[in-house]
DNA sequence: CTGTATAATTAGCTTTGCTAACTAATTATG
DNA sequence: CATAATTAGTTAGCAAAGCTAATTATACAG
């Protein structure tokens, strides 16, 4: 059923772990109160620091709405505070609150906890074909 | 900022690499007129053979309304095909018809085209490296 | 000025998840 | 045997998150 250097084959099966793998972390990310997206936003302002909407939704790769509405919702909770540019008052630059950063710090320890105990279990040699392996995928997502 | 075996850092990163893989690839599965989840529901059925609903919600980890309904809609689509197990009438037997499968094979060429390319660009080595990865992947969210 | 381009938002739609509640069928038990 | 409990699937109704199209406000170019 095609060899490892088949490309369509690695690609469906890519693919299709990706979707259960969300699928299944899903779940727990209710813990936090926050569904994945809204998460992987604010995680983008915690760790990478402000950005503007339009930035967000090409680190995100959604479309400007779709941003727009989550960075709403985000407000609406006090996680995230918006300024106008002073320089370009279309523009709005996002960064994230105390609470957001505190929130994020806190959720994390449990919502990626399943899954990061089974890494933690892999062995080094597993555990490192994993590592680098995201790393590929981020730069053909055209991630950094 | 953590070192390649620790395990939560090495989660985040697989999680936020998993969530962009799949909105990229979201687009490019509607040249085929069907989305993601039922893509895949149907390739568990062209591959795996037939299956209940309940098994294929598991497959998908999805809940069974869910399943219920995508089945629904593929079923009116003429690309399965349902029937009553006679051995107990509550089970639903779910299989490909001949057009769901010819939708699958003609549809695949196209719809993970271009992570197949970035994928067959790859060296041998990275090629490896992400097939060993999705394997890994699989087992730890239960899948096969 | 006037017109065009850009950033963000609003409105409205679709898909896909979910839970709760229901039907039908099977199995277990008093 | 009758009834209770369980199991498979569906239906109904809700929420989240994606999209496009249209709107508003600002900036810039001719």
């Amino acid at each position: 059923m095609g060899r490892e250097g088949d490309g369509r084959a690695v690609a469906e099966r890519l693919h299709g772990a990706a979707i259960r793998l969300i699928r299944r972390l899903r779940k727990s990310d209710e813990a936090s109160g926050l569904a994945a997206p809204k998460l992987s936003a604010l995680s983008v302002l915690v760790f990478g620091g402000p950005h503007t909407v339009k930035e967000l939704a090409a680190a995100e790769q959604v479309r400007a709405p779709t941003m727009s509405r989550l960075l709403a919702e985000l407000e609406n909770a006090g996680l995230v505070q918006k300024s106008k540019d002073p320089e370009d008052r279309r523009i709005v630059r996002v960064q994230a609150t105390t609470r957001g950063r505190n929130l994020l710090e806190a959720g994390k320890s449990r919502r990626l906890e399943v899954l990061a105990a089974q890494i933690r279990s892999l062995d080094v040699h597993e555990r490192r074909s994993i590592s680098t392996a995201v790393k590929l995928i981020e730069r053909l997502n055209g991630q950094k």
